[in-house]
DNA sequence: AACACTTTCCAAAGCGCTTTGGATGATTTG
DNA sequence: CAAATCATCCAAAGCGCTTTGGAAAGTGTT
């Protein structure tokens, strides 16, 4: 069923049917609502394609990956961050598209994804330093928000961000103020935008309560638990051993406990530890009592935030770029005390 | 740069432009050179919507996610099944659509998605027993392929699936082997599929060695560290605790292996546990020793094999549902151990 | 009753591509 | 040398929708 065929059926043209559906006001109420009838009754819904070609709308989202090494949808923070635009695009009409793009040359790739006219905007994630994504995009034209910021670029481009560098800063004072002294940071990949935000945090943190960073407590990898274990096991052997452990996600916190408990020591007594919690459906912190001391932001409703935001600027694309710069909570749970005297 | 404009330049007709570019006979060698030469010079890249109008193919791949109250996405299993196909599709020239649709009328939901031409095909993700999506499916036309299987369906349709009943036995009998008689089973949610695959697994392991089921220590629900948490504190509060538990995912583990250690007590030693992995990218089962004793099979390949079969059904679409049974290995780690003498 | 508005509908063009059914000229064949 | 064959190319139709620029019918005004 077609919108040629239901029009016949109806004793309409085609163009009095497509306004009647679309609710353009040239059309009787009468009308519209036997159209309606007709259409749910044959079950008729309008051809994405051609619907597309005609208006120039593709009434979907990109989200490019990359086809790196480590791909970058198992991360499931990832999972979440999705899973909470595609709430918001779900009820707004739009679908969600992902298109795999060599990493080789992604200029390229976004000019072909506008000419292929796929997608209506987009959505960057994982913004690195000097990200050079947000200048191709703001010449090729499509709207675009960036999940994160991306240091070192000036031009204005919207984006939401978490404030990394303060949340991280106040979990070390934190500890600080616990009197712990060595403390130790693990750290994602420190060519990520946020990798850097946190430790420049921690940095300052450590410096405000007058320690002096020590390059050999800071480690930085993808966010694995098998990283956090490794990691853990490896500073917990040195001679003069951290205190206290800053971590970047919770999923490698947990391999940091299982290092701790593997010592033989007590987390949240021999060694504290705060982690960054993005609030994963699947992997909350603890019930009601934190497991973790965490700095905690919810990367779904980020999701879902952006996809509104985003969503907004394709329908209105005079809108100037937005920002919004989200606060993590500090929230106590079991895994820090005291440090533990020497 | 469209097509139109294209061939006005190369002083071509649009038809020869189309078949030079797309590969057919009639066109000769040193012109296909030609216009290639210009197609990349001009970044020329024919408009998917209206080359999927034209020829009636979305070079799309959809996957469906109910506006069900827990997410789909935000699953990490799912994260790495979706990276997986993702790859396959990628160098196959398909992108991949989700889209959300109130659970309420999926049928209609099936239909209109045909409708509207936006995907040459779905995968299906967690079926349940009796799902209806497969007999909707059959009866729209469009190519799917199911990730397990549904009890209950008898007509045939394309899935593949790992043996969760074998591999659930087998580590049933592995546990009865090291002595354990007390062996609880924490299951995901027991309308899926899968789900009841390993509880039946679970119970023909016991009572091939004689012992009869206890409805007590099984327990079943999301698959989060939280619950695996809180129903692993449930049972070794039993005036009758067991000393065996099997694990329905890595992540349930997690929360297991959290409880066991709150208890005071030692996992391996007074406390054994077993865990279906799925061999998430970030969160694997420990690097070189596996942490948990566990049946592995890997989701992300699992995804890769899904999306090359529909690739296939849907390239030559009268090929017959095919369908494959994986086998997921036991790895033997180091949270296993003989039962505790009493 | 003649006029100007509204309201309600329609025919046809156009979105950018593929594909059918020739047309044209070059090459081979009897 | 005329006829048949082949290699190249093209004009135009069509995919299913939206939208422009009217036309026809109904309403109110003088």
């Amino acid at each position: 069923m077609n919108l040629k065929e239901l029009s016949e059926k109806l004793g309409l043209s085609q163009t009095t049917v497509s306004r009647a559906l679309n609710g353009y006001p040239e059309v009787s109420e009468a009308t519209r609502m036997r159209v309606a009838e007709v259409a749910r009754q044959f079950n008729y819904s309008p051809n994405k394609r051609a619907k597309g070609l005609a208006t120039g709308r593709a009434m979907a989202i990109g989200h490019v990956i990359p086809t790196s090494a480590q791909h970058e949808m198992v991360n499931p923070v990832f999972g979440d961050f999705v899973a909470g635009a595609c709430e918001v695009y779900g009820s707004n009409g739009y679908d969600m598209l992902f298109s795999q793009v060599g990493d080789g040359d992604q200029e390229n790739a976004y000019i072909e994804l506008q000419r292929k006219g796929a997608i209506d905007g987009l959505i960057i994630q994982g913004p690195k330093i000097q990200d050079e994504r947000i200048a191709i995009l703001r010449k090729v034209g499509l709207p675009f928000i960036v999940h994160g910021r991306a240091s070192g670029i000036d031009v204005p481009y919207s984006w939401v961000d978490v404030n990394n560098r303060r949340s991280f800063q106040r979990a070390t004072e934190f500890l600080c103020d616990l009197g712990h002294r060595r403390i130790a940071l693990i750290n994602g990949l420190e060519d990520m935008d946020f990798a850097q935000r946190r430790r420049a945090g921690y940095v300052d943190g450590l410096k405000a309560k007058g320690i002096t960073p020590d390059a050999a407590l800071m480690r930085s990898a993808e966010m694995t638990e098998v990283f956090g274990h490794h990691e853990t096991r490896d500073m917990l052997a040195m001679e003069d051993p951290p205190t206290a452990i800053l971590v970047s996600s919770l999923i490698v916190a947990i391999g940091v406990r299982r290092a701790i408990e593997e010592a033989g020591l007590k987390m949240g007594q021999d060694v504290s530890v705060i982690t960054h919690d993005d609030d994963l459906s699947y992997l909350r912190n603890g019930q009601d009592v934190p497991i973790f001391t965490a700095t905690r932001s919810s990367v779904r409703e980020a999701g879902r935030i952006i996809a509104r935001m985003l969503i907004d600027q394709i329908q209105n694309p005079s809108i100037a770029p937005q920002n919004l710069l989200l606060e993590a909570e500090l929230v106590v749970g079991r895994s820090t005390g005291p440090a533990p005297r020497t």
